[in-house]
DNA sequence: CACGAATACATCGCATACGATCTAATAAAA
DNA sequence: TTTTATTAGATCGTATGCGATGTATTCGTG
């Protein structure tokens, strides 16, 4: 099979047509309008600088076994267990229809057990198992990553701009509901 | 929305101290080893952040009928038309097995067009159709979200200093290779 | 108590991310 | 010039995110 039918052939000449080369529009655009830059992003930074973690965060993380989120759920049942499925979806800022299926999976790994509250059937406690807790001690000793390449009070800035930053993206978008 | 609290009536093995304390050590753990607390995590404020904007976007992207991978590339194919999906992939921190799946479909929706390079039949250009760069032009006019609530030199500082720890942290991966 | 509304999860479909692997084309070496 | 290695995309399988929807349980009101 042909690795790719499309995108084949075509009149094409040689010219790439880099006809429309903004490369450089003028000044700073800034936050006019919006004819800005990929790099002027902030949402793209973000975005770019999450891919970033994910990268950096893997080896360690496939040396417990665990993907990211995985991960994100041990340490928030470690702090507070038997959570509900919405309390911890508020920590992680996820919904049951996400945080559901990396449940059932780390159940089915045995770090955590999922049980109906019998106060109210609705609701799903998790707690985490032994294991889990021994997985959680193990991550401790694994340090994910220091190079941020950042002095200490740029680090502590910048972890507190970004979770400023989170949370009115958050209050601002359920505004406008 | 949120009337109880959590850790009362647990059905499980009863001697588990719910309130988990962490016990502070003294002083900040910091980059100790790890027993911290969710919200110290500069990778989770990130990662949260990228949610948020993926949130606040939705609304403005739903508009022009994309995803936000999709407006990134048609943001990145204005900036510099007739990429190869390398260079983009580049400019998008993303590779070939993500960035062609996104590519064919941008394809399919007719906003640009994907061929081989005669000079060499490897590499495939990735060029801005008129109707691509109409769409790129209508989100021009939509501001999607200015809401970060940050003053702005916190916003550019924090844009400055997200970029660094994006490039010290891809810097570091790639080093450890 | 009946019954519709609200709540808490779960399921489904689509769209990323990404490791592993494949293919075609080119470059480098023998 | 064969042979081999490298390169550029594409494909596949797995794991998120998330909108829309489904289902069981509880609440609220008459």
């Amino acid at each position: 099979m042909k690795p790719n039918d499309a995108a084949r052939s075509g009149p094409k000449s040689g010219s790439r047509d880099n006809s429309r080369d903004n490369s450089k529009p003028n000044a700073k655009p800034k936050s006019a309008g919006g004819d800005r830059r990929l790099g002027d992003f902030l949402c793209f930074a973000i975005y770019s600088a999450n891919l970033a973690f994910g990268r950096a965060y893997r080896q360690g993380l496939d040396d417990l076994g665990l993907t990211y989120p995985q991960w994100i759920a041990i340490v928030a049942l470690w702090e507070q267990d038997g959570q509900t499925v919405s309390e911890l979806g508020e920590k992680m800022f996820l919904e049951s229809n996400t945080l559901t299926p990396i449940l059932k999976k780390l159940e089915s790994m045995g770090y955590l057990r999922r049980q109906r509250d019998p106060a109210d059937e609705r609701q799903v406690r998790v707690s985490l198992t032994d294991e889990g807790r021994r997985l959680r001690e193990k991550g401790m000793h694994m340090n994910l990553v220091a190079s941020t390449g950042l002095k200490p009070d740029e680090f502590a800035r910048l972890q507190e701009n970004v979770v400023a930053l989170r949370d009115n993206l958050i209050k601002a978008t359920a505004e406008e509901a």
